[in-house]
DNA sequence: TATTATAGTTTATATTATAAACTATTTTAT
DNA sequence: ATAAAATAGTTTATAATATAAACTATAATA
């Protein structure tokens, strides 16, 4: 009935920082931080776990002098953002 | 844009109890564990929880000799369900 | 040449979710 | 009659999380 959801996108931040990223093609650090309304260092942390799960890649360049952060969902995310919120709609009627 | 998600419903369990509660007139501790496919334990911590937030209504009785556990939905947990979901809209687009 | 701003990362902490262990009683089997 | 198992939960311990605070490094500005 109720089927398990993931918790690597059972979060609020993360689950916000993929639903934008599914519909860019990709988006810097500092755009999602704003978009998301969170701290550097808590997006900071969210990112990691979505590059470590496979579900966003991350790539570190520099913009001019300064650090850029960019970052693209993968098919694998995709694919698990579709099963959570198809597992969700268990819960939500 | 992304509307902070009630961090009580904001948890498997809870959410699948409230869920379930939505849609019945009440419902027994056992009911809940079986549908939900918890732990006794955990379901009582989360029946806590919601009871304490004002979401939920709990009466402790006896069946024949044994404890009875009945749990109903309240209209403030009602609300908070629909506001979730509603909430909830942003991040699943 | 200090001071502030940018772009993050790392670390510390408080909260959570969860299972394991426990309590209390009742039913069943020997 | 009594030991074993089942019922209906609660309490406690622990591991994982989310988050903010503190920090690093560099660049722009006053």
């Amino acid at each position: 009935m109720f089927k398990d959801l993931d918790p690597l996108l059972h979060s609020q931040l993360r689950l916000a920082v993929v639903s934008l990223l599914i519909s860019v093609d990709s988006a810097e650090f500092t755009w999602l931080r704003e978009k998301t309304n969170s701290t550097a260092g808590n997006l900071s942390v969210q990112l990691d776990k979505l590059s470590e799960a496979g579900y966003v890649s991350i790539e570190k360049t520099f913009r001019g002098k300064r650090p850029l952060t960019t970052c693209k969902i993968t098919r694998k995310g995709v694919k698990a953002f579709e099963d959570y919120v198809n597992s969700l709609k268990d819960y939500i009627k």
